[in-house]
DNA sequence: TTGTGGATGTCGCCG
DNA sequence: CGGCGACGTCCACAA
C-alpha cells in the first residue's frame, strides 16, 4: 500500500498471526482512505479500534476526557480534561492539551503500548453518589505505556472517549532542512576568508581532551585557531564551550597562548561578549545560509 | 460548556460575529461528544471543518497525504507522505509523521492559521499526464500558518485528506510534576546538612554579574558557598556554569579564594569531574525527591 | 522584547 | 548503552 488513496481499513495490514483474535471493526466505525474512526464510541468499541491500530502499525489517535499519570525520571499527575492522545507505530506516545506546542505528557519511541478496559477509576476523592453523570460505573478505556532504561510508565485513562481513529500512515518523505550549524560550517570551509583573511581550515571535529572542535585551523601567522560555530545568537553557554576547548587544546599542545578561540555566530549577547573579552576569546559575526 | 459530554458541534461555540458566514457542517460529518469529523472528505468539506474548528476555538486535526514547506529561522521542505496535522486554538501547529516523538514541522503558539482551497500544486516536477490518480487537478486543502518576530511561515498542502476533525476540548487540568530541580532546591533548604554538615543557605536566585545562583550560603567556617543544582547527571556544561558564577562572585566580593563552588546532582560524568577538580570546585551527590 | 537557564527536554553521532 | 552537543529546540521567568 503506497498510494494511500484506497479504502483499506487499518489493522488488517499485516496478518502476522502474532496476535490471536484481532477484533472486527466495531459498529459505527467509519472508514476510508486508510482511516478507521468511531465518534463517541463505547469503551469497548474504542478498545477495539486501539487494538486494531496497534496490531496494524497504524497511527492511533484518541480524543476524549482523560486523566494522566506518569512515573519515571520524574513523576506527574494530571486531572481530568479534554485531550488528544497520539500513539505512533514506533511506540511514541503523546498527550496534547488544547494549549502549547509541547505535549503535556509523553513517552519516547520504543515503548510498549497496551490498551485495556478498566472499571471506573474511583481513585482520587470521587463523589460516590450517582450524580456524576453517565460516564461513571462504566468500563473505561485505559492506555498504558511502558519502557525500560530508564523505567518509565505512562497511564492515560479516559472517562469519556469523543473519538478514536486508526490511520494507516505511510511516509517515505525526507525532511530537507537548511540554515543549520552544518550549513554554516560548509559555508566557512568554502570561504574561509569569511572568518578572517588568511584563515586556513585544517580539520573539522578535531578531537581534544574536552571534546571535538567544530573547525580547527590556523591563521595567516600560522597560529592555531579554534572555531566554535552557532547557527543563532549566542549566550554565555557557548563561551564556556569554546573556553573549554581552548584550554584543553593549549594544554594538549604544551604551548600556552598560541591557541586562538573564535566564536562564530550571527550575533552575541552583551554578557557573552564580556565573557569572551575576559578570556581573551574572539567573535566573528556570520550566519548560516538559509537557502 | 464544561462537562464535555454533550453533543454540541464544534465551531458554533461563540457567535462573536467577527467572521461572517461560517459554513455549515458538511455532508457526511459525524458528530458527538464535542467532535465533528468527516472521513475521506472532499477538499471543500475539509475546508469547512477547518474553518468551523478555527472559528470555534476547537482542536483541529487533519490526517492525510501532504507536503510541508517551512521558512523562517531556517528553511525546510518535506515531500508527500501521510501525516497528522494538529492545529490548536492557541495558534500552535504540529505536523507529525508516523515516527518520532517530535513533530517533523511545527509552529509555536500565537500563530495565525489560515486554511484555503488551492488548485493542485503542480510545483515540483510533477508528471503532467493524467495517470497520477484521482487527486490531481482537484482543488486541495492548504493550511498556512504564519508568525512574526521572527517571521516564520509554515504551509501544509494536502494531496488527499483522509480525515478532518474538530474537537471542542476544555481542559481545566493542571499538571502536578515532581522530581524537578525546584524540588531538589526545596529539599536542600529543608535539610541543608544533606549538602554538608554546617551548611547554611542564605539566599536563592542570588544575583551575580554572571547570572543568578541557585543557592547562596555559607559553610561551617563562614566561607561563602555557591550551589549549582541539577536534577540529573551532569556533564561539562554544568561545570562551566558553576565556574562562571564562582568567578563572578569572587570578583564581586573582592576576596579571592573565599568562595566555594559546589555542584549538586545525582551523579557526574568523568570529564565533568575532571573539570571540577581542575577548577577547585566540588561535587555533592544528591537527587531530587520524586514523590 | 530580549536574556538566561531548565527540561521527564529529544535526537543523532560516536566511542 | 553512556557521553556529548545541536536543535527552527520549547518554555517560564526576570529585566
Amino acid at each position: 500500500m503506497t498510494d494511500g488513496t484506497g479504502d483499506e481499513e487499518p489493522g488488517g495490514g499485516d496478518t502476522d498471526g502474532d496476535e490471536e483474535s484481532l477484533p472486527p471493526a466495531p459498529e459505527g466505525a467509519v472508514t476510508g482512505r486508510g482511516v478507521e474512526t468511531v465518534v463517541a464510541p463505547t469503551a469497548g468499541a474504542a478498545l477495539a479500534v486501539c487494538e486494531r491500530a496497534l496490531a496494524g502499525d497504524a497511527l492511533l489517535t484518541v480524543s476524549g476526557r482523560c486523566s494522566v499519570e506518569y512515573e519515571g525520571r520524574a513523576s506527574s499527575s494530571l486531572g481530568p480534561g479534554d485531550r488528544l492522545l497520539v500513539c505512533k507505530p514506533d511506540g511514541s506516545v503523546l498527550v496534547h492539551t488544547d494549549e502549547g506546542q509541547q505535549p503535556v505528557n509523553w513517552q519516547p519511541p520504543g515503548c510498549t503500548v497496551e490498551p485495556a478496559l478498566v472499571e471506573s477509576a474511583g481513585e482520587a476523592g470521587d463523589t460516590d453518589d450517582e450524580a456524576a453523570g453517565d460516564v461513571d460505573r462504566e468500563p473505561r478505556l485505559r492506555v498504558r505505556s511502558e519502557r525500560t532504561t530508564p523505567a518509565e510508565e505512562l497511564v492515560v485513562e479516559f472517562a469519556s472517549v469523543a473519538q478514536v481513529s486508526a490511520y494507516d500512515a505511510v511516509d517515505p518523505g525526507e525532511l530537507a532542512l537548511t540554515g543549520t550549524e552544518e550549513d554554516l560550517r560548509e559555508r566557512i570551509l568554502a570561504e574561509p576568508e569569511l572568518v578572517e583573511p588568511g584563515f586556513t581550515p585544517l580539520a573539522t571535529e578535531r578531537g581534544t581532551p574536552a571534546g571535538a572542535v567544530d573547525i580547527y585551523g590556523e591563521d595567516a601567522d600560522g597560529r592555531t585557531v579554534i572555531l566554535e560555530l552557532k547557527r543563532r545568537r549566542v549566550g554565555p553557554d557557548a563561551v564556556g564551550q569554546l573556553s573549554r576547548y581552548v584550554d584543553a587544546l593549549r594544554r594538549d599542545l604544551h604551548e600556552d597562548a598560541a591557541v586562538r578561540g573564535v566564536l562564530v555566530a550571527p550575533s552575541v549577547t552583551d554578557r557573552a561578549r564580556r565573557l569572551l573579552a575576559e578570556q581573551g576569546l574572539e567573535f566573528v559575526a556570520l550566519e548560516p545560509p538559509n537557502t
